[in-house]
RNA sequence: GCGCCAUUAGCUCAAUUGGCAGAGCACUUGACUCUUAAUCAAGGUGUUGAAGGUUCGAUUCCUUCAUGGCGCACCA
């Protein structure tokens, strides 16, 4: 990164020096007794026009305004809630404080002492007696009105981001809220957080490109977790029998509006159960989360309104693209078939794509752009789903569901293939799909298989995007708008 | 990886067909004892993302590169 240097950096330099010189230190080590501004402007709310208090409060805050008046000046200090005014007088402070002041820039933090009163146009603040400098900013803020815009500042420098724009701030407070919500919901039910390995010698639990790493000492190759999920079922054949994690995994794939590198995912694992239960414990949870964050489950995203209302539709997924396409996809086994309904149907693919991958575009084509209310895809066929259980009448089709709302993918769960024999023998056909070529294919998990074999309960999966689920809930249209540092190229 | 668009003062944005680079906020100085986008007066903002090319002359046209946004692809 280069050293920007302007003439407003300059000049603020200068003031820190001309601090140093006075023997006035602009990086105190703590201010005392700061109240919070939520509660300062609840406190207070009573007082009427023009009245006084005499109660004296500290209060400490970025000052993000100024207005002097010759004598008499007001401002608004920031504090981690809200903001709060103060008044600032030449006949309070004495010549020389004033003057001090008056020398401060838009931008430093501040911290006051005086009693609270309410302004003539009914603004809480308060009369200030005493006034200290507790640290120095060196940079100006962006523009007071307009704020900051630029996107790639925002994302780069989030703490202007969070300075300037309450509303790239509230989303962050939300999505705390919501991860709270969710840990809330699931302890209630019994369930043990448990975390599990980031770094992994053999990656599985999802089809996806891992990032590799080295341990030195080890001299050993490592990979960034794709998903927890086959340490997750560990634990449930250890007897841990409700277990989740709700933390990062990472993926080596392309950036999108709906792809980060590093995303936050909620696992949960739930022995004796199915993908049918799995589908309440998720309907239940994010309906919830809406209610209590909007009171109710009607919400807009990107223009839709979108209708929350359990119970949510239940749809296989040869049954969507039946109805959206018009054609039976469960009797078409053959490559070329597929690829002659995919030329009809102006779906592109390349030659060499596998024939699930043809269908698996087709039904982002024809299906997808018709998902924006709540719907469970359920069903899906085997070849896609080497980690779930087969149904009891269709070998072919797995029990498996995917939530989609919005137009885009949220959750995912299966009834969790316990079978170790049957396990190993489709996890040896994604390593031959691996040695193909396929790098997205799961490896052969020895030690996976191993646990299996100790006997594994009948188990329901469940994994929801949570950056997604808070796109949703706060109507972001990109992902890096609710994650707070979104991975960017080197400046 | 591909395509389209963008990049001008600290921030938000202008700039005629290729003809002296401009405004608001912020900043500096002065005035002002209830302001809140305070007001009034005066003042300087700059490697026009970078490098090269065309031209008497480039913010403007061309090439390459960088970064970002959106779309596609990869991908859940």
């Amino acid at each position: 990164m280069t050293e920007d240097i302007n003439s407003l950096i300059l000049q603020r330099k200068d003031k820190l020096a001309e601090l140093y010189e006075k023997g006035i230190n602009p990086f105190p080590h703590k201010f005392e007794g700061k109240c919070k501004s939520v509660d300062l402007n609840e406190e207070f709310k009573s007082l009427s026009n023009g009245e006084e208090s005499d109660r004296q409060v500290s209060f400490a805050g970025r000052m993000i305004s100024r207005r002097i008046m010759g004598k008499v000046s007001f401002s608004h200090l920031k504090d981690g809630w809200g903001k709060v005014q103060i008044y600032v007088g030449k006949n309070d402070l004495g010549e020389e404080n004033y003057l001090f002041y008056k020398r401060i820039d838009i931008g430093d933090f501040v911290g006051v002492k005086g009693k609270v009163f309410k302004t003539r146009t009914g603004e809480i603040t308060i009369h200030v007696e005493k006034l200290i400098l507790l640290a120095k900013s060196l940079r100006v803020l962006p523009e007071k009105w307009h704020g900051l815009k630029d996107t790639e500042i925002r994302y780069r420098q989030r703490y202007v981001d969070l300075i300037m724009n309450d509303k790239a701030k509230e989303i962050f407070i939300i999505r705390s809220r919501i991860i709270k919500m969710i840990r809330q919901f699931l302890d209630k039910r019994d369930f043990l957080e448990v975390e599990t390995p980031m770094m992994q010698s053999v990656v599985g639990g999802a089809t996806a490109k891992p990032f590799g790493t080295h341990h030195n000492a080890l001299n050993m190759d490592l990979f960034l977790r794709v998903a927890p999920e086959l340490y997750l079922k560990r634990l449930i054949v250890g007897g841990m029998e409700r277990v989740y994690e709700l933390n990062k995994n990472f993926r080596n794939e392309g950036i999108s509006t709906r792809h980060n590198p590093e995303f936050t995912m909620l696992e949960i694992y739930q022995s004796y159960s199915d993908y049918n239960e799995m589908m309440e414990v998720c309907e239940e949870m994010i309906v919830g989360i809406t209610r209590e964050i909007f009171g109710k489950l009607e919400i807009e995203y990107k223009g839709n309104k979108i209708d929350l209302s359990p119970p949510w539709k239940r749809k296989s997924f040869f049954e969507l693209l039946q109805e959206n396409t018009g054609i039976d996809f469960s009797t078409v086994k053959e490559k070329k078939e597929m690829m002659d309904i995919a030329d009809k149907l102006n779906v592109k693919y390349e030659r060499e794509t596998k024939s699930h991958k043809i269908l698996d575009h087709i039904f982002d084509s024809f299906v997808v752009p018709k998902l924006v209310q709540p719907v469970f895809i359920t069903d899906y066929p085997k070849y896609l789903s080497p980690l779930a259980k087969s149904r009891e009448d269709n070998s072919e089709i797995v029990e498996r569901f995917e939530l989609f709302i919005g137009n885009f993918e949220l959750a995912n769960a299966y009834s969790e293939l316990n079978d170790p024999i049957e396990q190993k023998k489709r996890m040896g056909e994604q390593m031959k799909a691996k040695q193909k070529g396929d790098q997205e294919a799961q490896m052969l998990d020895d030690d996976y298989i191993r646990a299996l074999e100790y006997g594994m309960p009948p188990c329901g999966g469940l994994g929801i995007g949570i950056d997604r689920l808070i796109m949703l809930l706060t109507n972001s249209s990109s992902i890096r708008e609710v994650i707070l540092f979104p991975q960017m190229k080197k400046e």
